[in-house]
DNA sequence: TCACGTCTCTACCATTTGGTAGACAAATCT
DNA sequence: AGATTTGTCTACCAAATGGTAGAGACGTGA
């Protein structure tokens, strides 16, 4: 691979498109398409359709560890604004690239093998997460409860809040920059209320 | 319409592939050969694809209010117990039926037409609820913030918590019926400490 | 008995899908 | 210059897709 620009053009478009649609109804063509190449090229670059989809899925991990790792040493020593920080962190993607938390939920929809290396990729991140809040919870700083349980719960009402709008727009919701804005006040004060130690 | 017995056996089971795979992943042949026809069959019960799904959307919706509304009824005056109440109801379906759930989420995916047409069957369930979190959040018995965007992050929570299984696992839950159990009683802990008025 | 409506099927069809084979041009190396 | 590597393409292909046309089995009412 000496000229990769179109490697990673293939990988951004896919990841948009496979975030947004869905994994299972994006074909080669229509990322190819949305690229201005042909399907041949997309399988030149990565070698089978599965395989293109693990490496999509690297380059979403990739994205979404930088952004979460920042947030993670960010901010000071109060557990409930350290998590703020975090929530903060993925409600960014949010806004600037709506697909990246689309796609980590597609994970459901994946076979065995594409969930594994996903895993994978992710088990870092998490079990730091939940090793923290096991931590905090123990120096009484937050409410005491399951922390593996707490951080899925953390991560649905995030992702869902994120990659929903058509159901926040049921509920009444506005998808304008303000809108947003508010949601992401609610959610903040949501998770913390959640969190406050009893 | 005489013997609908194979229009609601091609209902229930194209709402089971279409809330675990994914809509656009199933076709009219994986639908017929689970419930043991052909495709034509199918065809002949539900004019298009695309008749089927909205079909299929009624029959969730059908399911889903008549679970809530029972639920919203049942219990006492405190708004801490009923919203649990609601919580309790749909994640019932989780255990009993996971389809069901994850179908509604698959809204985001549909186009349009479907999108409007799901929309209408649940805003009646969708209002009563903002109305009454407005009222009880007037009376100060709730945590007082924006009624519509909490609406949406419960139901966030709600659905993702339950459709998303894979991802629990990730962060090291287990599959079993006491690990549903424990999450449930989380899940709940997690909503009345969000609700609770400060 | 016969005509008719109901229900499921076989036989097709055009289009789309993931994937292979290999032509061709440009760049790079010897 | 000649040979080779790199990147994109055209030309195909077999399988799967949503959908149409219509045959045939079955029961029911006249």
């Amino acid at each position: 691979m000496v000229n990769g620009s179109t490697r990673i053009r293939i990988l951004d478009t896919a990841l948009d498109l496979f975030g947004t649609r869905g994994v299972g109804t994006v074909s080669l063509d229509d990322i190819a398409d949305a690229v201005g190449i042909r399907k041949q090229t997309v399988l030149y670059w990565f070698k089978s359709r599965s395989g293109l989809i693990d490496a999509v899925l690297d380059h979403a991990a990739d994205e979404l560890l930088v952004v979460v790792e920042a947030a993670i040493r960010s901010r000071g020593d109060e557990p409930l604004d350290r998590v703020d920080a975090v929530v903060c962190a993925v409600f960014r993607p949010v806004v600037r690239r709506p697909a990246l938390l689309g796609l980590i939920r597609e994970v459901t929809r994946l076979d065995e093998s594409h969930i594994n290396h996903l895993r994978g990729r992710l088990s870092v991140v998490v079990e730091r997460c939940v090793s923290y809040l096991t931590s905090e919870m123990e120096k009484g700083r937050l409410r005491t409860c399951d922390p593996m349980v707490l951080a899925g719960l953390l991560y649905s009402t995030v992702s869902g809040t994120g990659t929903e709008p058509i159901v926040l727009e049921t509920f009444g919701w506005e998808p304008n920059a303000a809108g947003l804005r508010q949601v992401r006040r609610e959610l903040r004060g949501f998770v913390r209320a959640a969190l406050q130690p009893n």
